[in-house]
DNA sequence: AGTAAATGGTTAAACCTTTAATCAAAACTG
DNA sequence: CAGTTTTGATTAAAGGTTTAACCATTTACT
């Protein structure tokens, strides 16, 4: 059946412990030995098992990325994940670990890590006062948070510079002499990703002068069904604006969708700008006036900090922050 | 450290033999021991690890998705893939099967099934003459294919009714007038995918008396950047075409931006057909006519049918034809 | 030559479960 | 009451690998 460590064994007139040794690179074993061993394991096929490994080693190449429970669709809708889990699965799979990938819902079910070993976890956007997040915390195995701005040392953690994708955006807009920017947010807290663009979207008004209205941001505008009911709200507020800043691209989709049904041109009538450059944003028509932030690559980062942690190698920086890029598109223009 | 059966065992003060009973509900254990054991079982959080039970049993809860290899960025672009993987994923939840998500490059190096014993593979859009193919089918282990049509009978196969798709999407467009109709493929082959919707799409030509021209099927459309290229093939073509139908809607995407570029607009000059209803294709300007199937559903399909497999379960159909349907937007209209 | 060190291995236990085989006690039989 | 069946458990082996502890040769040193 399966051709396992005894069978190389036998082949090679060797005992079990010197096939392993040959296999990890430990022990003493002579060259020749070593090479024989090798070459039956290739002739044969011989894989390690990692069930056994593991249970040894208490390691298992495998590692979890967890989405929290966003509702059905949403999740696969943002081409956003499925860059990052990408990234990360790029960044594992050079180092022979592979990735499962878990939706936890509600119910917080983490059994899964515990079951299989999972050597450790990637999380994104996750709330640091969530049963999630205490749950995660209490499994003491290597984590990694994404894009969740937790305030507490010593955790590994990777984000873009959201605050100044929040001020490049914003300013962006100012620049071209919009004064009135609705910003279009997918959940309001006091913390978070969306509250780091906030923070930059009020510091970009600060410096030009411009006060801040709360009644300029708009709430549950992250998914493209969200960006489209914002466009309506948009519509129906009292002063008349100019300019909208919505924190996702595909929320910006549909807002400028739901405006153009309402008649109203991008950017003739209204400037958007968006938030990701996701794959789509370049051929949308018109193209999408956006923060870059290499999305792919931060999946990457996040497997490299993981692995390390994983690997009990040194990081020099924990706390990882990438750089995000103002990209000027068809979707924004100088007002009149 | 981790809790393991033993310490179950000693709490309730029996064997790790009868611990193991309750947990398989085997063997014969008093109903007061039982629950007992279960109480504490419950109390110390205990997971059964799946190291040890495979070791044993020979299987891991564990299925894997194979994405052939594709160019970087091609299959994080096409929501498809994800939103498929996501039916999967959903699928196994249920039965507390986990998915580990694995891209398989040119290497062919699927040795991750046998170094985790991966109970089952779901794998997506093959080709039945690649090398690829061969090393699957040599794994011997149960395996659902998707969307690439195998002519061997015994193969447990998801597929849409591509076919239906082809024609129904030309047939539309006839309809409405047009007879030039330039079909965008990915690649063209003598199966698969494309194959059966270019098999539709023939069906309808010639069911409306049109004879077939392949001077109008133009390949390696199925990107975005693939259609945004086949723009200008199909502008530069010697007769004048009045519609395109693009087997992808990522592909339709690209092609009416490139029209949009080079001041053709959708529908009054060329009228589009896409492939998927993923998403965005509600959300387009102008929005997408297109043929809707139920990719999630597919996946939810492939992952019922695998862990039927896995199980030894028997299935009145082996082969799965899933409807697919015209959805009639705004990127087609009547030829004046 | 006699001892010490290096070389090339082997043995056996451990990791956590499952399961077939076994066993003792209790509950039936007639 | 002696024998049989049922009940409720236990023991021990097995699954594939790693690794610490050993051991027998060979080589090096004075």
């Amino acid at each position: 059946m399966k051709v396992t460590i005894k069978d190389i064994a036998r082949e090679a007139g060797v005992s079990v412990a010197t096939v392993s040794n040959v296999l990890n690179g430990k022990g003493r074993v002579s060259a020749e030995t070593a090479e024989r061993i090798q070459r039956i394991i290739a002739e044969k096929n011989f894989v390690p098992s990692t069930l056994a490994r593991g249970l040894k080693n208490k390691n298992t190449q495998l590692i979890s990325v967890i989405v929290p429970y966003l509702k059905r669709g949403n999740f696969e809708e943002n081409p956003f994940f499925w860059q990052l889990i990408s990234g990360v699965e790029m960044g594992t799979k050079d180092h022979k670990f592979n990735v499962m990938l878990t939706r936890v819902e509600q119910d917080n079910d983490l059994s899964f890590v515990q079951m299989h070993n999972v050597d450790g976890l990637i999380v994104v956007g996750i709330d640091a006062d969530s049963e999630l997040y205490r749950s995660i915390l209490a499994l003491k195995i290597p984590t990694v948070f994404m894009d969740s701005y937790i305030d507490q040392p010593g955790l590994y953690q990777v984000h873009n510079d959201d605050l100044l994708g929040g001020y490049l955006g914003t300013k962006h807009l100012i620049s071209q002499g919009h004064t009135k920017i609705v910003l279009v947010v997918g959940k309001l807290a006091d913390r978070g990703v969306d509250f780091q663009r906030l923070l930059g979207y009020k510091k970009a008004l600060a410096e030009a002068g411009l006060a801040y209205d709360a009644r300029l941001v708009l709430e549950n505008g992250g998914s493209m069904l969200g960006g489209y009911h914002a466009a309506q709200k948009l519509i129906s507020l009292p002063e008349k604006v100019t300019a909208a800043f919505v924190l996702s691209d595909i929320g910006a989709m549909g807002l400028i969708k739901g405006l153009y049904e309402m008649g109203k041109e991008v950017p003739a009538d209204l400037s958007v700008v968006g938030y990701d450059d996701i794959f789509y944003s370049e051929y949308t028509i018109p193209s999408l006036t956006t923060i870059r932030q290499d999305i792919f690559k931060k999946g990457k980062m996040a497997a490299d900090l993981l692995l390390a942690q994983i690997n009990g190698e040194p990081v020099t920086e924990k706390n990882i922050l990438l750089p995000v890029e103002l990209k000027v598109r068809a979707s924004t223009a100088k007002i009149l």
